[in-house]
DNA sequence: GCAAAAGTGTTACCGGTACACCCATGT
DNA sequence: ACATGGGTGTACCGGTAACACTTTTGC
């Protein structure tokens, strides 16, 4: 049985904001439309919600089936309602940020739709509002990584900390002093050093270390 | 020229937490529910979206029509979504938060409809998911509460920094030392200390403030 | 030996917390 | 005079910023 007749209703989608880090640099997955209107302009991986599942589910699977990754670290944004924001028709849609490991993607995946990464710094134009939802998204990943600790979802298994210093700095595009980003960073007793040290990029080599799981004691 | 045919659509609705405060307490406007199904259970105030408006002007126009007030301070909290959470078909939710200085509510349309004021921590049954977008509607208070600095939209024009301090106990559950307390507050400059005195609770008297305008250098 | 990155140690400062204490006044 | 809430001062602690310093190793 349904109520509210009379009521009018709207298309509802998610727009999914994926961030991946790769080459010292930090990247949003984009992808040409492949609908009217604005079709091949550039945009953010998006669908439909369908009737059948939540907007959480929606944004799992739209990442599902554009990256081929499943539990992925999803964050609801905020809602984009604009009357005329799709000038193809009213759609409602629902942001979403995403983090992921650039190495676990389906290459084959991605590039069947003509999905490309570009450095969050150096974006092409994009449809609509998907600019503003890029923006608020970075904003929200620096908040996350201010309390929690990123790079979890965006580093490799193992990484250094040279490495992941960079990885802050790039997303908060500014440089943080070396020495006390570390103490603070082991502080948090999260990670564990590893006995292997990488040696490319240093003559004495960095230990690797990696996230705790979540069974490790914290 | 509408495109995306054949696509699902959806209600799309608001529902508010609107936050008030009185007799050291901190209240939620409820409703009695006007429609089928659920008719007469209590409610949060909401609304569904209407073709020409945003779901910002959406919540607005809601408040504008429960407790008659405008440009009140409101913020998304989160979409509600799952497929069956409205049991009288798909509805789609946005909850935003609100805060109002209860005494300039427009008593007579609240009352038209049932509205009442429920000490937040002794709600009715709520239907739906109302009370999940209360409980998270406060934790959101609280991070606003920690950040910036509330009161502006709920405390009367002038008041008392015991006063303040009783709204932050309130608001957290839990007393602060007043001593750091008033530190604090007073450090962030945002409030201006006035020449007249509140004389009922202390034979003192302590000193009204209120909070500066936009305009007046911070 | 020197450059370059890894990694450690030292110090100063700032904000928060705890708590002792003084103030004004109605009863 | 004393109880009550208003209001101030101070000592301490932990986190963070700034920066000097040591270590390792390839060239």
């Amino acid at each position: 049985m349904e109520s509210y007749q009379d009521t009018p209703r709207y298309l509802v989608s998610v727009d999914c904001v994926i961030f991946g880090y790769e080459d010292e640099k930090l990247k949003v997955l984009l992808c040409p439309r492949l609908v009217e209107p604005n079709y091949g302009a550039w945009s953010l991986m998006g669908g439909f919600v369908m009737p059948e599942e939540s907007l959480d589910q929606a944004a799992s699977r739209v990442l599902k089936s554009t990256v081929g990754l499943e539990n992925i670290y999803l964050k609801q944004v905020r809602t984009f309602s604009e009357p005329n924001r799709d000038t193809g028709g009213r759609v409602i849609s629902q942001a979403y940020f995403a983090l992921i490991r650039l190495s676990e993607q389906d290459r084959r995946l991605v590039s069947s739709m003509g999905g490309q990464w570009w450095e969050i710094k150096k974006l092409p134009t994009l449809i609509f509002d998907h600019q503003e939802m890029v923006d608020e998204s970075l904003r929200r990943l620096q908040q996350v990584a201010f309390t929690n600790l990123i790079g979890r979802e965006l580093m490799p298994e193992k990484f250094t900390l040279s490495q992941l210093h960079k990885l802050y700095s790039v997303v908060f595009g500014k440089t943080f002093d070396s020495a006390n980003f570390r103490k603070k960073i082991l502080a948090t007793q999260q990670l564990v050093k590893l006995d292997e040290k990488e040696t490319m990029s240093s003559k004495k080599g960095a230990f690797y270390y990696r996230f705790k799981k979540n069974e490790e004691e914290q």
